[in-house]
DNA sequence: ATAAATCCTACCACCGTGGTAGGAATAAGT
DNA sequence: ACTTATTCCTACCACGGTGGTAGGATTTAT
């Protein structure tokens, strides 16, 4: 597995801020608590997300997060790259396309490279308003079963 | 990361053998030695290759192991899902699209099912000929820097 | 009989995951 | 000024998976 719980509920964060702020501050205890998640849990992924400029916050009472832009200038690749540190799905593989030592020979580089650039393609072009909208066409592509119906 | 070395050896190991067989059985130790790679590590994942079809062995003197089928029959996916377990990039898909209990309400789900379908697509239509000729243009389509030269 | 191989079971160090705990700093309302 | 609600910061910890190692039993060709 690639994403852990951390990109997933950094994610989840990210959309209930997206869904209930209306321009104000949400507070983590809200979140936690609408989202049935650990409040202490999720304090440490929304430091990452706070540090890395995907959210503001205002400390002290009635005081919380809201987010940085609107919702379809995030794209999910940046969130999961900042809270997971890499998406790419081997070892072999460092950020920004950095190759192993033995990348001049290795005659499976290219199916991990190939992956790795389907899997970010994919993920840099959805955004965080797509899934609050609920775009499954956009996410589910051909393989919408309920598309057509919808 | 979503594939370990288990997945990664894996492939490498049905490389070797397809590139050295040439019909008969290819002895592990000469597997290690080629791939420098460790020789006991190999041992357990070749295993799981065996048990799991994909090779059959002979034991005792010039014995070994070859390939079951032909190099274009196998395909990465299912390569990696036996020895890995799962290619899902999160905890809350598990093998054959079964889903989590919150799944009813879950908005991020299409976004991750999406995901999972992107990187089966990719790797179940790759080959193990297709690693073995080098196939660039497969593997990296529209993103093969060297494609147009050759 | 011997050598060369697979096969099988057990063990282990390290690190990432998924948390928990406690308190300090800050800001708003009274 | 005080209280309350909130973020912020540091430290700690159990568990399981990863990436191996070790030793021997079994099988087969020569």
């Amino acid at each position: 597995m690639m994403v852990s719980t951390k990109g997933r509920y950094a994610l989840t964060v990210m959309t209930d801020i997206a869904r209930n702020s209306d321009g104000g501050y949400v507070s983590l205890a809200d979140i936690a608590e609408r989202e049935n998640l650990s409040m202490k849990y999720l304090e440490s992924i929304i430091s990452i997300l706070n540090k890395g400029g995907m959210l503001e916050s205002l400390r002290g009472k009635n005081g919380g997060y809201k987010l940085a832009r609107a919702p379809e200038d995030y794209n999910i690749s940046e969130i999961l790259i900042l809270t997971e540190g890499t998406l790419a799905p081997v070892n072999c593989i460092m950020q920004d396309g950095v190759k192993c030592d033995k990348a001049a020979t290795c005659s499976t580089l290219p199916l991990w490279a190939g992956l790795d650039r389907v899997i970010d393609n994919y993920l840099s072009k959805i955004t965080l308003a797509d899934i609050i909208n609920g775009n499954r066409r956009k996410m589910l592509g051909d393989y919408c079963e309920h598309c057509d119906q919808e």
